[in-house]
DNA sequence: CTTTTTTAATTTGTCCTACATTTAAACGAT
DNA sequence: ATCGTTTAAATGTAGGACAAATTAAAAAAG
């Protein structure tokens, strides 16, 4: 693990010789900017042709760097009236780049690791926030796919339809919208799976812990649910 | 709760009526092609003039796109050669829109949460992982701390080591610029406390259970390191 | 004088053309 | 066949023009 470290490091204060277009420049420039000058959401921006001579290029160059800060929401633009600095939504950028198919192996098996380290971590939250209505939900659903445990399809639905609602019931949204983008990354290792495993805690058994134990026989129990898939990582 | 969740679902069915430009339909359209061709990283992708004549748009417009693409790391082009699928940073694009000052503070409560509970649920990883110099190192870290627990940025900047240190351990890469992406916010949000406050569970007691202490022993410990942040938690 | 309507002006969105720059590929000389 | 040279293709940048939207100002109506 060190190399990779130090790789990493290595990456970090040399990284590679990158011949940066003046889009790449003008974007940081105005991240800069905008920092500097302490915008705040709804505070209006310099026109694009203001921005343009100021830097000494053409127009063109600021709308790609505009571009960029549009598509991550962090500048919205209205005709006449110029743009204006606005929230950016966190994860919608994320989302965006995170296809199993296209991010590397590597990533995706750290990926992998994070959901596994926060579903175990979940407890504290869930048990904070867990009402009753929740939990009878929860446990629908875990009937449900006992009742229904043939197809291999409806099987892979409910697995993620009742972790889905376990982040649901943390009350934490960002969370919540973190994990159901990291959906396809998990279906997609469980699907390289050859025989689907059954960890020796059910989802019924979760339920009865929410019921009835505490947040440490929780986390102990996802822990048992979830060890098949920690068993994998080396 | 509900109340919040029926409202996301909306937001996600119905979404408010925004004014769809050029540029970003057009990234949508190249997104979906490279889905659907498939393309892997290092294809190379067609001219910036056949996308335009097959869009029915402006090499402009689909600049801006590219442009996009490319801040995201999904393509990488070269002159006379053309673009090719490269592998994005799924980090890259997060570090771009998280700051403390223009996100919003539902989101900021969301992600520190997140962070804490990813440190209850990194035992698993960190004892499957830890090498004795790594325990070496971070008991280091921790008396270095209590020789100089003095000045408030120094404590700050030891706080940083010494969980950033626990992060590496875990040997996820991934996880580890994750964290230190997030820690912006963590000491922003540590920054409005007016007096720091000290878990009952030290770093040095934290180290002591990594060593001779079982992984259940650790998330107690962590969890009683980070119990008065829990305790803000409503 | 107030309210409504019309007009004008400003700013973004899109298209077009031109040229510089880089560099892979074709070509040619030894 | 190898090395250097030329060529051509693709991206990068610049600048101008106009459409569209929408605010602000001016004009008209009451």
């Amino acid at each position: 693990m060190a190399p990779a470290m130090r790789n990493t490091d290595l990456n970090n204060d040399l990284g590679p010789i990158v011949q940066k277009t003046m889009a790449d420049v003008v974007e940081i420039r105005l991240r800069e900017y905008l920092k500097e000058k302490s915008f705040k959401p709804g505070d209006p921006l310099p026109k694009e042709m203001e921005m343009a001579q100021s830097l000494g290029v053409s127009r063109n160059v600021v709308r790609e760097a505009l571009s960029r800060l549009r598509m991550l929401g962090m500048v919205e633009t209205k005709k006449k009236r110029g743009m204006v600095l606005a929230r950016p939504d966190i994860l919608s950028s994320f989302e965006r780049v995170l296809d199993p198919l296209i991010i590397g192996d590597s990533t995706l098996r750290d990926i992998f690791e994070l959901r596994l380290t926060l579903e175990v971590g979940l407890a504290d939250l869930l048990y904070l926030r867990k009402t009753k209505k929740d939990v009878e939900e929860l446990e629908q659903i875990a009937r449900n796919q006992k009742v229904t445990s043939g197809r291999q399809t409806f099987r892979i639905k409910n697995e993620i339809a009742f972790h889905g609602k376990i982040y649901q019931m943390t009350g934490n949204e960002t969370l919540q919208r973190f994990q159901s983008m990291l959906l396809p990354v998990f279906g997609y290792l469980v699907s390289l799976e050859k025989v689907p495993i059954i960890g020796k805690v059910s989802h019924l058994d979760l339920v009865e812990i929410l019921k009835h134990g505490s947040k440490e026989e929780f986390r102990q129990g996802m822990l048992k649910h979830l060890e098949h898939h920690f068993a994998k990582l080396k």
